[in-house]
DNA sequence: ATTATTTTGTTACAAACGATACAAAAAATG
DNA sequence: CATTTTTTGTATCGTTTGTAACAAAATAAT
């Protein structure tokens, strides 16, 4: 018994998402999120609370649509070493394909919110930790199965990967090369493999062509 | 012939790395500014121009006294492999005692403002490559002297440890955890030591105590 | 058809924003 | 001392910020 919402929630979300995704939080206002999101100031209130609110919900959707979904595809298709290869061609394709350079929500707002609101930090910390221990069941899974040396320190590694995707999301911000992204990732790659063939030594050809797509 | 500033310049412009450094660009307001360099609106434009033309001073203080400093100390004071080993333990360091978490001035915008400031993009870009530079003048030179495999290959790697250096930093907004941290660093310092000797099992003892110190 | 309940659009608030106009103040030069 | 030149302080410009009051509109239940 009353008026019924004249927008979807859900693909407002999506606008909000994108709207935080480009500019920040701090940079994104209300009235371009409402624009975003083809609605009025108050109906965003009304429905998704302030607009820190609305943030979280954004982020959340965020998590889940461009981290879990992509983790879970790999790790349910992909043999565990192949799952982390895949998963850093990705991340470099995105990184060089996105011309507004959004890079990730996810590390963006680890270093513009986090320090400034601890209930935040705590939510963007999981979602970290959501990548690490992704990282750290293909590493065991690998060494299980005979894939990966059981000489590596999977907890490590999987930390050290970790880190290699962040450092990849901010220099692709201010340096969007190529041959800069895959070496960051190529010495960490490495490591999978038998230390006899370390040293995989640079393709030399021709510089690779852009992959067929690179989705969002 | 004319009024003498009553300020000092170099500490106003100090004061101002400070806020930036601590807030980011967007959310530091020239008020903000003004108060924590003890000085008035307009002798803040008069000294420095507007805030975007501060900003670009204060950063490139910024690089001089805390990325070029620390480099040219390092470089010239030790021993190559050393160097990168301290580079990364400084690190850590200054990312653990800060309480208030401030990370770096360049990574921070390197993430805040690259992807909307064509001109800053090319000087944070330039800061960025100055660390790389760093890393492959000191893995060359590890290689020249044989402290370092000649196997690896120093362009690559020295990208590989500018990747984990903006990892950590990043990291360290959202989880300041000491094991985290050198969880990341520690396979990419493993590959500077033959791989013989590989895999350096993390020590086991008790938490390791607090350095004396972390200037900064 | 009336009532109850929610969403909508307009409007506007107080506060903060980046930037400046302007005159008083202070020194160096003549 | 008078003139010139720059810095200072106050006050304020027009905009944009996050948020909310309010009434009109729209539906479901009575």
């Amino acid at each position: 018994m009353a008026r019924p919402r004249a927008f979807d929630n859900d693909s407002a979300l999506d606008a909000a998402v994108d709207c935080f995704w480009s500019r920040g939080l701090g940079a994104t206002s209300v009235r371009d999120l409402a624009a975003g999101m083809g609605i009025n100031g108050p109906s965003l209130y009304n429905a998704f609370g302030d607009k820190r609110a609305l943030f979280v919900q954004a982020l959340e959707r965020y998590a889940e649509r461009s981290m879990r979904s992509v983790i879970q595809r790999l790790e349910t298709g992909r043999a565990p070493k192949s799952a982390i290869r895949e998963f850093f061609a990705v991340l470099v394709e995105k990184s060089l394909t996105d011309p507004k350079r959004r890079g990730c929500l996810i590390v963006n707002s680890a270093l513009e919110v986090s320090p400034h609101d601890a209930e935040l930090k705590k939510v963007i910390a999981s979602y970290l930790g959501e990548i690490e221990t992704f990282f750290q069941r293909c590493l065991e899974r690998g060494q299980n199965v005979g894939e990966i040396s059981k000489e590596v320190d999977a907890q490590d590694l999987a930390r050290h990967l970790l880190g290699i995707v962040l450092g990849i999301r901010v220099a692709a911000r201010s340096r969007p090369e190529r041959e800069l992204l895959e070496g960051m990732a190529r010495p960490a790659l490495a490591l999978l493999d038998p230390s006899g063939q370390r040293r995989p030594k640079r393709p030399h050809g021709p510089p690779r062509v852009q992959r067929k797509k690179a989705a969002e």
